[in-house]
DNA sequence: AAATGTGTTGACATTCAACTCAACATTATG
DNA sequence: CATAATGTTGAGTTGAATGTCAACACATTT
């Protein structure tokens, strides 16, 4: 299984698009110096804000990047701040260490609720 | 329901175990001066790792104090930025904005798991 | 009252993520 | 080839988070 890196997958989907870095960071709102070097792994991933507005402007989900440099959007960060429920969750969670498997199981729960 | 603040219940919990600020600070690792601060309600809470090693130190779980600030410890934000499951699910459930209850059920759930 | 222990305050320091800027290199096009 | 478009690189910047340090104030003990 050759994983493909953050930078790889990034350039991939920009050059299916037909897009340049300077037009991609003209409306992401970043230098496209910045882009080259993220697409080339000189430079972690951006902040996980930076990565939706790419996945915007390219058009795609953000949901595989996002994933792959394990950064929550300040949007998810809040929600959960705010709830010392959710918190509680993931402590549970957490020192039970979850397999893959379990956490889907979760995620259908979830969608069972409503 | 008048709350009380991070600094109060921390000053709170440190007299009631008869630790001196330079006490618990040189236990924790970090200035005397700066736990004063958080005291007053000066600076803003610790970092999440500091939280965890204060009620280490204090004999109290850390669970409180944490829920009031909104943070994560960094062990649990790495077992989580590690599982895309565990992101998938937590975006799921930001879209679908949980109420208290329903994460209270899903703890549940979790636990039923073992 | 002097010394000692404890707490408070203001200014400053450090670290790190997340970039920008300027210069240069490479690639595509007329 | 000449020019423009596109991409790469190294050094520096910025802001937020997380503290430290030195000076002073207050409280307690001897």
């Amino acid at each position: 299984m050759e994983t493909k890196t953050f930078g790889q997958v990034l350039k991939e989907i920009r050059r299916n698009k037909g897009v340049t870095q300077r037009e991609l960071a003209a409306s992401v709102g970043v230098d496209f110096s910045y882009i080259s070097k993220i697409e080339n792994d000189r430079m972690p991933p951006p902040a996980a804000d930076t990565i939706v507005k790419i996945c915007e402007v390219l058009g795609v989900p953000p949901d595989d990047l996002l994933a792959m440099t394990g950064k929550m959007p300040t949007q998810i960060k809040e929600a959960i701040s705010e709830k010392p429920a959710a918190q509680e969750f993931l402590r549970e969670a957490q020192t039970m260490t979850l397999t893959d498997d379990e956490w889907s199981a979760l995620t259908q729960q979830l969608k069972k609720l409503r």
